[in-house]
This record gives structure tokens, sequence and C-alpha cells, in this order.
DNA sequence: GCCAACGTTGGC
DNA sequence: GCCAACGTTGGC
């Protein structure tokens, strides 16, 4: 299988990319994710070794702020059985989980953010999900194009 | 803080 | 199965 690209958002307030940066081996969960069609991302499509840039949202200048990889493919995201956690699902069990994570470990921080203002302004990146209004999703696929031209005009 | 866009819920 | 009401997301 070639490789897959992905992007992620996050709330820098809940989960930064530098959070990720100083997490014990540069690795975190990606849970919480409450959404179906993100969560057949996570658990059906999201495969070892993709890339994955992250986003931060909810911000004064939401920009795509570096890259990830997934280092562990879809698995079931405990907080769906945790009663105490915001994530609780009552109608998901152990055995017939609603709800998956991966896992992605920190590549690299951009010199300077890619904000949302500076990323219409690329044509080659007219048709990206992240850009289309009113995307709500917390997981969308990339192109492997619309990856390159992020790479290309990224400095890390 | 506002509000448009979207997903989910629930009455019928 | 329809659709109005509601809650949430997220840019601005």
């Amino acid at each position: 299988m070639t490789q897959q690209y992905w992007l992620v958002k996050s709330e820098p307030e809940s989960f930064s990319l530098a959070d990720l940066k100083k997490a014990p081996q540069q690795t975190t969960y990606w849970d919480g994710v409450r959404n179906y069609q993100a969560r057949n991302y996570l658990r059906d499509s999201m495969k070892l070794g993709d890339g994955v840039l992250y986003y931060h949202s909810n911000t004064e200048a939401p920009a795509i702020v570096g890259a990830a990889k997934v280092v562990r493919e879809g698995y079931p995201d405990d907080t769906q059985f945790d009663a105490k956690s915001n994530y609780f699902d009552a109608d998901a069990t152990p055995d017939k989980p609603r709800w998956y994570r991966v896992d992605i470990q920190y590549m690299c921080e951009f010199k300077t953010p890619l904000t949302l203002s500076y990323l219409r302004e690329i044509p080659e990146l007219a048709g990206m999900q992240l850009l289309k209004k009113g995307n709500r999703l917390s997981v969308m696929a990339v192109s492997a194009a619309e990856w390159d031209v992020v790479m290309r005009v990224a400095s890390f």
C-alpha cells in the first residue's frame, strides 16, 4: 500500500504540537474522536507510517503547525468505557467498541505556521478539504499532491 | 461573542 | 423515514 496522508485538528489549549513534542517518545493517543466519519478513518484507513499534518483550530490564527506520523494503527479508545470521562459512551462495550484511536508521533514543527489565510492563497490547495466551508471533521484525508505542496511551502 | 454549518436526536 | 430542534464546532 502506498503511503497515505491525513490532517488532524487539535485545539492548542487542550493538546498542542508542543505538547506532542514534549510527550514521552514524542507520541500520544489520538483519542476522544466522536464522529463516525473520523472514526472510520481512525479504525480502518490510517496505517503505520502514514503522514499526519497537525492543525491548530479555535485559535487566533488557525494553522497547520507541523507534521507527525502514525505509529500505531486503530484500536479501541479506552475513554469510551470510562464513566468518568467526558468521552464516555454508555452504548459501547469492550466487546463492541464504537470509538477508536491511533497513536501518532511527532515529526517536525514548521518554522512558520501555515495559516488558513496563507493556505487559501495557494492555487494547488484550492480543493483541500480543510479549506472547504463548514468543514468540522477532526480527522481528514489529505492527498499526496496536497501533502507535497504543504511540505514544499513549509520550512522546518 | 456571533453565527453559519453540520451532526445527532427524537417526536410523529 | 422525515424533519424540526438542539448542541457543537470553529472561523471570524
